[in-house]
DNA sequence: AGTGTTTTGGCAACCGGTTGACAAACCCGC
DNA sequence: GCGGGTTTGTCAACCGGTTGCCAAAACACT
């Protein structure tokens, strides 16, 4: 009833008035001047470029987005014209038709935790060499901050990647099927997810400390909803018994320096003689609090922790810890999104790497053999 | 000639046909299911909000941005419509009019450093609570990434923020008259910028050293482009040598963890007992490799770093260091950023807060008594 | 010279919002 | 019941690009 219908325009409004004056072969230089006002400069439009090069803007727009498109002579007048006029595109203006922004999300938990230094790194690599740009945001380790920066950013990139998510698997079903989405460090129904290959490292770990004589071990676990913690404790509680060697874990807790700080106690009283932890930061916070009591590390208790971050061997003694390819996953991540993004619009299957991203045991001081 | 003139269009074609069915008081629930496809959705848009609810879609615009400007009646209606289809908006969309984004760029020279976690929260605190979004770029350290990056982030944010920038001034100031801009620990003519108040930290560190008996110090500089470097240089040279010590800097050299390796046999052979570092990463560099060569920190040589970065007191002994209010400068940097624009939109002249920043010293235990 | 084919460039619609201008509808007091 | 003032909602232009379609121009080939 109410429905518009077939409304009627007027003829649309001159756009480009002849500006008489102005010969196209312009007084080179001088044209770029900016007088007076406040910060001036509206930047140049293709319109202007049409103008000073005597065509039609969309000539313009293909001139500089289909090389070859357009006659060789005329696209080189265009491109004369664009500089002189120094123009620069506007992505919005080019998103908006084509739905394309060439710019990905990443969320992060949390700047603060160094091990995203090489996801990020990684990432930024990935992205630019293909000409899209990142867009990083933190949700604070909180699952409602990182749905609503997710539902933010979203509309504006191209694709997502979601490091260490504190979301729920349904939530993340749900982003990934509005946009391509790729998750690093867990793994969802449905979803891409990029994880490092946990084994060759726990394996390592597992026989450097029974080789130091350990046979009573801990894990200090992370967020009860992190996947990652998850995964971890699964392979340890595999591998452990096997080896002769009993474990327990201690958590969850805060995978900050504090979370593993506030787990001496329980460590201490499970009467354990090495512990490996969630990540470095619990696996260090662990070790100065123990430090301060007066405990020695390793002489009474080792310890490993997971990553191996910037800052993990400032301590002393240097942590061993299990190192994950972050910079690798980064880039991985990266370049899948974009096959996802290509699927999409092109139809052409993402094919994805499966090739694994084996984590290692980096042997410093914090392990030692067992105190006879 | 050639100037295209009083174009006249055929009639619009209609945008919205009249979906016959859909009895607008639908099937509330059922409505939001999509069916098959790929990823399907299409994201609802004002039009069909419009359509949905009755109205014109300049109506659900001002119904969506400006409360109160449409009768609470049809108001109500139309976020009804728009809860319904899950509206969101395409801010693309909307930031071809208006010219806004409603992002601000932040431009770091190396997310790896530590430095800027700080700055980053701050700045993340301040802008979200206006409604902005932040959007990270990193340019490595390199002046010439530096300002490819800027090109690219500038068209799509509102202002942008450099945070100890290694571009030259011109730059920056051809930057600043394009877009609003804040530079953060640095001083440009002409532009506005953040940076902390020296003196405070600066005369503590020298009291603290000159107390614990030390009269030959050393300054470990960044690179030479950084002005905060030099700006600390500067300050100690002022104020060294009225207590009594002499000072003698060592660089330029880079400013990470290696740098402060690499100035070691300088330092050595300089004969200083005391060192202050350009920053943390540096003085921790200097610390492990004094340390790996058997001498003793701070019996053989006293370390101070500049910023307290995270990790600074992982090490052993732990840094002393003049700490820098990162939070702060980031918070106040992207405020003054916000003020800009407003001052640009709208004329109100910015207010910039022009209180202290103070640095303070903070005493751990890489400084210590000379050695008898 | 005449016809067929390929290049080249212009036209206008479109992406999804915002906004100035204006007219219709409503409200008011008298 | 009427003139004047407000509200409310519609129209259409606009932001700055992209792109399908098409006609004109250029080129090729008999």
């Amino acid at each position: 009833m109410n429905a518009p219908v077939g409304v009627s325009t007027t003829p649309e409004a001159t756009r480009g008035e002849q500006s008489v004056t102005s010969d196209v072969t312009s007084d080179d230089t001088a044209a770029a001047e900016t007088r007076p006002g406040r910060r001036s400069k509206a930047p140049a439009t293709i319109y202007d470029i049409a103008k000073l090069a005597g065509v039609n803007p969309s000539t313009v727009s293909r001139a500089l987005s289909k090389p070859g498109r357009i006659n060789v002579k005329t696209e080189e007048r265009i491109h004369a014209a664009a500089k002189e006029l120094n123009y620069r595109l506007n992505p919005m203006a080019r998103a908006l038709p084509t739905g394309r922004t060439n710019t990905l999300g990443l969320l992060l938990a949390d700047i603060t935790n160094p091990m995203f230094f090489e996801v990020v790194r990684g990432a930024e690599r990935a992205a630019s060499r293909r000409g899209y740009t990142l867009i990083l945001a933190e949700s604070q380790e909180s699952g409602e901050r990182e749905a609503e920066a997710a539902e933010r950013v979203s509309p504006s990139v191209d694709g997502l990647v979601l490091v260490t998510t504190r979301l729920g698997d349904e939530k993340i079903q749900e982003f990934a099927e509005r946009k391509p989405l790729v998750v690093i460090n867990r793994q969802v129904e449905g979803v891409h997810g990029i994880v490092p290959d946990l084994e060759p490292g726990i394996d390592e770990a597992l026989a450097h400390l029974a080789e130091l004589g350990h046979t009573a071990l801990a894990f200090l676990s992370g967020p009860a909803n992190s996947w990652m913690s998850r995964a971890r404790w699964d392979a340890l509680l595999a591998k452990a018994p096997g080896l002769g060697m009993t474990i327990v874990e201690i958590g969850p807790g805060v995978p900050t320096l504090d979370g593993g700080r506030d787990a001496l106690s329980r460590v201490l009283a499970s009467g354990v003689t090495a512990v490996l932890a969630y990540n470095d930061l619990m696996a260090i916070g662990l070790m100065r609090a123990a430090q301060e009591q007066g405990l020695v590390v390793p002489g009474r208790l080792s310890i490993i922790g997971f990553d191996d971050i910037f800052g993990s061997d400032f301590t002393s003694p240097q942590l061993s810890t299990i190192r994950t390819p972050l910079g690798d996953i980064g880039e991985r991540a990266i370049r899948l999104t974009l096959e996802l993004i290509d699927e999409y619009a092109e139809g052409t299957p993402a094919r994805v790497d499966a090739s694994p991203l084996p984590t290692e045991l980096v042997v410093r001081g914090s392990t030692g053999p067992i105190q006879p």
